[in-house]
DNA sequence: ATTATCTATAGATCTATAGATAATGC
DNA sequence: ATTATCTATAGATCTATAGATAATGC
């Protein structure tokens, strides 16, 4: 099946259906603009606090509009989750084949580096959801929660790659990989507190995952040095 | 004012009052009992999708009676949230009176370890509130904001105090202080991935806001081991 | 008399459905 | 004819209040 998403250019009409009781000030799709509306609301006031007609509100159309774009207020939340976590799963394979000659420090640098990325850009801070206790009890976070045990591998093994023997209490690989990973996603917080996620808060983070798993200061200077040129050409892959 | 709480010491009938539609299986004060249940479940579920009936239920009495002890929703929320923060905060001056002649590595690592602790003991998990964006949107949110605002104060100086200036990239004050904040309340998602958090965890988190902080490998053992010997002290100090 | 509960309920939501309507597109 | 909205509302909540009641304590 197809769906013919109505791509507007000017505004006020956009094609078939009965006109809204507002004029229609966004260019995005019906369908986005209910979900950018959704997660300004779920993540400033809560998941189970927001009501569809709060969402319907934003947006400029009565509540019983939604239905006719989503199932219910899950299927918003579904779609949004899905947002926060597959730009970067997407992108891991990538960053693995990239960095196969490099040093593991360097792999884990990249990913950390491309992640924090992800959610230090993702619109309205949305990575806040995942830590709403509403939402993960919500049915629709279980598709959300296998997606994050797959990153979660990714990072438990080249953190368990990182880790220097030398060190004197080594953590199991698994926790290891959380730690990592919860380290990662700082930048949430650190983006919920109202400071501007800079390239130096970025490369702090992911410096400070290296060190982590026992890397020295030389093994995160080499990280950063391949990765800013890595980067680069990363970047203009992905059309950044 | 003072309080008579209910020390009740038999179960089933605890003193005055019509008894409850069950029997009563804890032994703290009603108030507790409440506060217990409703931190389980805010934690679980989230604040606004947690109904008052609910937690009446786990309590075993009456929807209505909870509002014999407290005014509200919000009145039960503004108690838990205090329970997070002020361990904390009342030892803050003990630590830094403690660690007055040792290296301000030594003083950071303790206080990380401190607050790691407490937030590793709260039952429930609860510092996860502080997450929840209905939980912020609440007015009694302001005075648990304040409270963290005054840790925040200690963990800047004492991470700025760290930084070691050979660092190439140095964040400003506020920031660095806010990452070493975010890096000790890693322990609350740790904790919420079910995974243990043993000593080794522990120590991990604070070793790593030392280096966070440019420590190097030195100052994190010789903090190690001059607060493992502080620590006993600290610990007996508070009956621990 | 005081305390801590109970029952009953008013009033205010909130979600999702049913069916009408005003556009466009063929 | 199809599409995207609208209005209206049923049914299910949920919070907080009013007033009754069953204990203890004096």
């Amino acid at each position: 099946m197809s769906f013919a998403i109505p791509v507007s250019g000017s505004a006020g009409r956009r094609g078939a259906g009965r006109p809204r009781h507002t004029t229609i000030a966004s260019t995005l799709s019906p369908r986005d603009q209910i979900l950018d509306a959704a997660g300004q609301l779920f993540v400033t006031r809560g998941f189970a606090a927001t009501s569809t007609r709060e969402i319907a509100e934003k947006v400029g159309i009565r509540q019983a509009s939604l239905y006719y774009h989503f199932a219910g207020k899950d299927e918003i939340l579904g779609a949004l989750l899905d947002r926060t976590l597959r730009p970067t799963l997407d992108q891991v394979d990538q960053i693995l084949t990239l960095t196969a000659d490099d040093p593991r420090p360097t792999a884990l640098y990249l990913l950390a580096l491309v992640d924090i990325n992800t959610l230090a850009t993702a619109p309205h801070n949305i990575g806040l959801l995942a830590r709403v206790p509403d939402v993960m009890a919500s049915p629709v976070a279980t598709e959300y929660v296998a997606g994050r045990r797959d990153l979660l591998g990714a990072y438990r093994d080249l953190a368990t790659a990182v880790l220097d023997s030398s060190r004197s209490e080594a953590l199991d690989p698994d926790s290891l990989g959380e730690l990592v990973l919860q380290l990662v996603e700082t930048v949430i917080s650190v983006r919920a507190s109202g400071r501007a996620i800079t390239n130096t808060v970025t490369r702090a983070i992911a410096a400070s995952c290296l060190s982590l798993c026992g890397a020295d200061t030389n093994a995160v200077l080499s990280a950063q040095s391949v990765v800013r040129d890595r980067l680069d050409a990363f970047a203009n892959q992905r059309r950044v």
